[in-house]
DNA sequence: AGGTATTCACATGAAACTATTCTCTGAGTTAGG
DNA sequence: TAACTCAGAGAATAGTTTCATGTGAATACCTGT
């Protein structure tokens, strides 16, 4: 076992390095230029300049879909700004929304705030009211110049109300040293119009849209990232071009254009193979995609799980299976397998649910006197198909 | 032939119910003064 | 005595069920040629 690995081990080392830097192709890696987001940035500065001489900047809302640059663009422009401000203090603090157990609740991202500006709270006990006023009691010890990031501000919303914004924008009011600007991010061009008037006026005093980058950008920022993250000359020709275009296809998504690059690096890698390859970069696409796919179905409910697995079974050798179907072998499996079969409704909500995950395609059709059904179909790979049907295996054995 | 009504097999909505998780209060405990 | 911990009440939420209503087109049924 242990002469096994240290094969494995020199192997790896015997072989080129393809990788220089991988972290370069990494969602976390801020680079020192950002292209084709030159005006989104000069944007942003102009509009957050005033906290320079200690001013309010406005608040500000940017959207954009995923992977436009939305996240890196404000935290790019903070830190450039808490660079510039020699004397005075600029504190920007970034929080994720969507990210569990960590700001999806009221609580929790007041919770989280205040840990950011170094005032430690316990995880639960404390009214909410209470966290403002320690919150706004800290903000305001000093001269400063609050910038908070809320990044999937849209998540929050959804899960907690619109209070929180209310709170946040009138805190200017109490603030008597310090001020506070809000930078809210979301990628649900929607959301703002949803939003209460009065919080939407406070909230949006300056709107920035971040479109989507074409398949020509998308290969400026690959070709900047890849000069840093692999060694000179191991990719092949167009092997850019084909993250680029393959990215572009999925709305411009310059993190999937990141991904495929990067993945297709270490699959080439992994096959000890000398360059990266357009057929590495298909692969690669491949893989994220069930990655992606395995990764929902394990997070997914047991019962949502049964779902799909009886859509598969249901599926299997055919294109598409009738909602009914789908119903009967959830019933069969929730029998074999001890779990308490959910009605009929609710099954069609979590088969909906599947799609809107993209696991699944399905489409409502009536068919006159044989009346009206969803036609349901998975549109995996059979690599991914059978990959998953593994992973469902081990859950119901 | 052309038009209307019926019917099927679920989709989709709304309301009600339930179990779980959060929030908050107050009593008990601890540690420092 | 202030600060912390913890249990339990009550509120909020998420997940489901129940009941009700909606849907699109094939088919059955008329109706007047």
């Amino acid at each position: 076992m242990t002469q096994k690995l240290q094969e494995i081990f020199t192997q790896f080392l015997e072989n080129k390095p393809i990788f220089a830097q991988r972290a370069a192709l990494t969602i976390s890696f801020t680079p020192e230029t950002i292209p084709h987001r030159e005006k989104q940035i000069a944007d942003l500065g102009r509009i957050l300049a005033p906290a320079l001489r200690g001013g309010k900047p406005s608040n500000v809302f940017i959207y954009g879909r995923t992977g436009t640059g939305k996240s890196l663009v404000s935290l790019f422009v903070c830190s450039e700004l808490k660079k510039a401000a020699k004397g005075n203090d600029i504190k920007p603090i970034y929080i994720n929304c969507k990210m569990k157990k960590v700001a999806d609740t009221e609580y929790r991202l007041l919770a989280g705030l205040l840990k950011e500006l170094g005032e430690d709270v316990p995880f639960t006990g404390l009214p909410t009211d209470q966290l403002y006023q320690t919150l706004f009691k800290k903000v305001d010890e000093k001269e400063q110049v609050v910038l908070l990031i809320i990044d999937e501000i849209d998540a929050l919303v959804a899960k907690t109300g619109d209070e929180i914004l209310y709170n946040l924008t009138r805190a200017n009011s109490e603030l008597k040293k310090a001020k506070l600007a809000l930078i809210g991010i979301t990628n649900d061009l929607g959301f703002i119009e949803r939003l209460d008037p009065r919080i939407k006026s406070s909230l949006s005093e300056e709107e920035l849209l971040f479109p989507p980058y074409n398949a020509v950008q998308l290969q400026d920022i690959l070709r900047q990232r890849a000069s840093l993250a692999f060694v000179p000359g191991v990719l092949e020709d167009g092997v850019i071009e084909k993250a680029a275009a393959l990215a572009a296809q999925e709305h411009g998504d310059a993190r999937r254009a990141l991904d495929l690059l990067r993945v297709a690096g270490e699959l080439a890698e992994r096959a000890a193979e000398a360059k990266v390859t357009i057929k590495h970069v298909d692969a690669a696409q491949d893989k994220i995609d069930q990655d992606r796919v395995l990764e929902i179905v394990k997070s997914q409910a047991r019962q949502s799980q049964a779902v799909l697995w009886a859509i598969i079974q249901a599926t299997e050798g055919k294109k598409a299976v009738e909602s009914g179907h789908v119903f009967d072998a959830y019933n069969k499996i929730c029998i074999a397998h001890g779990l308490k079969p959910l009605t009929q409704r609710r099954v069609s909500d979590l088969i909906a649910e599947l799609d809107l995950f993209g696991i699944i395609n399905t489409k409502v059709i009536s068919r006159g006197r044989g009346g009206r059904t969803r036609l349901i179909s998975t549109n995996l790979s059979s690599l991914t198909l059978t990959k998953l049907k593994n992973t469902l295996m081990e859950i119901f054995i």
